[in-house]
DNA sequence: TCAGTCGTTCCATAATATGGAACAATGACT
DNA sequence: AGTCATTGTTCCATATTATGGAACGACTGA
């Protein structure tokens, strides 16, 4: 399946950032000659996923991607009982909260909500370094040993001074996460920000999301930080009994 | 490029109706010998586009495409900009609205508004019929022949008694859709329901999308429907203008 | 405990993907 | 208007990968 993993390797390198690129821009990431890089994306337009403007113009990727996204959300039930429980922890903390979804195998953020909800702004929805957010770390502490080793190989990047790089200060970590019920994330992702954030379980009791509380750090003082992930850990606890006592 | 095929096949064989599936399931649906889904679903989940709960659960789509579909919809200004005007649409004609858009290969409902909208209801972003759907020959109309002659090849298919199913009676219409400068579903994708759609522009002039409003049969009798189109093409106009003066 | 069913693996064989080179089309410059 | 550079596209001899029947391992239900 060699081709198929260079034709995702094509879609992944769009990006928020790079929502189109060239023939060309692609085959020199990717480290592929023009022809192949050509007949991948002629496949991939002849399925959909990715489009051309003109015979000249750049590729970008295709709208089928958001009907099949659109597929996962219908289906993820942590995405349909969570908002009224998130605004709730934004109104009693008076920060904002996000809510993220763990597949098996992505940490992926699906909503945010705020003070000041702006309509139809788009969420941002992407993937998140488990390592060092909050509720990355929230999931990853509840999840198999194998899950934990996949993280860790995949490579632990760097984004600020306090990031953990090594595998033993996440493990350390991840002990500390269980033994608290929370995660904290002070500055490890972004300078001047702090999270906390705690596990969502299914039905069946395993992890398969995380809620947080995150704010700028002059607001996030240590002392605060227990009283908030009080809240933090009763929203989350709220969501994981909806999620069970929710049918369909 | 056989086996990318295959893969997007697979991927493609799970909706809304049927978010999860099994391996053998997937290996009927697709005539394929197991040894060869088994072997497809194994290279889709090293992707993250396709996750399994356990050794012997459903497959079911990954988070992943959630985020390769929020580049997509991040990079289309149609999605940004069009809101408070199909707002406004809603206002005025007490209908509900759709937004539909095109990227050279998909008609895609993307947004929809309503009287009474429900926060984070998840919005119905699928592919539209363009053969029977007021904004599919609202942007077919306007499209090269090559588009057109592309979708009757793949097939016009039969919703109710009124879906036009010839090509002759697809082109009649679309003429007609061209002189008016509007397009009307008449009970042709779904008995009961009437739509009237109208062509959005992009900065260059091509049709990129469209909108329409769509109400039940007795709501809409045929006098009213040339007022309904007065509204729906000037909304149309509107959001085509605000993608002119958009920049970035 | 056993039978049936599911997902998974093996490997001889069949089929497809590759990529250098050349071509066609487009845009920029003079 | 013509030329040149650059981009996307196509060809095909060759290299490499995908296939799928059969068997295996694991799990579930009786």
């Amino acid at each position: 399946m060699k081709s198929l993993h260079k034709a995702v390797a094509v879609l992944d390198g769009f990006s928020r950032a790079e929502p189109s690129m060239t023939l060309g821009a692609i085959a020199s990431r990717l480290k592929l000659p023009k022809a192949t890089a050509h007949r991948l994306l002629a496949a991939l337009r002849d399925a959909g996923l990715v489009v051309q403007d003109g015979t000249r113009d750049r590729y970008r990727l295709g709208l089928k991607l958001v009907a099949l996204g659109n597929v996962v959300l219908s289906d993820l039930a942590l995405f349909h009982v969570a908002g009224p429980h998130a605004e709730r922890l934004v109104n009693q903390s008076g920060e904002t909260a996000h809510l993220c979804a763990f597949d098996g195998f992505n940490v992926m953020s699906i909503d945010r909500r705020e003070m000041q909800p702006a309509r139809n702004e788009l969420v941002t929805i992407e993937r998140e370094p488990p390592h060092c957010t909050s509720t990355g770390k929230a999931i990853l502490a509840f999840q198999p040993d194998a899950v934990v080793d996949r993280v860790i190989a995949a490579g632990l990047e760097t984004f600020t001074g306090n990031t953990i790089t090594t595998a033993e200060a996440l493990r350390e970590d991840l002990d500390q996460v269980r033994e608290r019920g929370y995660a904290l994330d002070l500055e490890e992702r972004q300078y001047g920000i702090r999270c906390v954030g705690a596990p969502i379980r299914g039905p069946d009791g395993a992890v398969i999301g995380a809620i947080s509380a995150t704010g700028p750090t002059e607001r996030l003082p240590t002392n605060r930080l227990p009283i908030l992930a009080e809240m933090v850990v009763a929203t989350a606890r709220s969501i994981s009994e909806a999620l069970t006592t929710r049918t369909g």
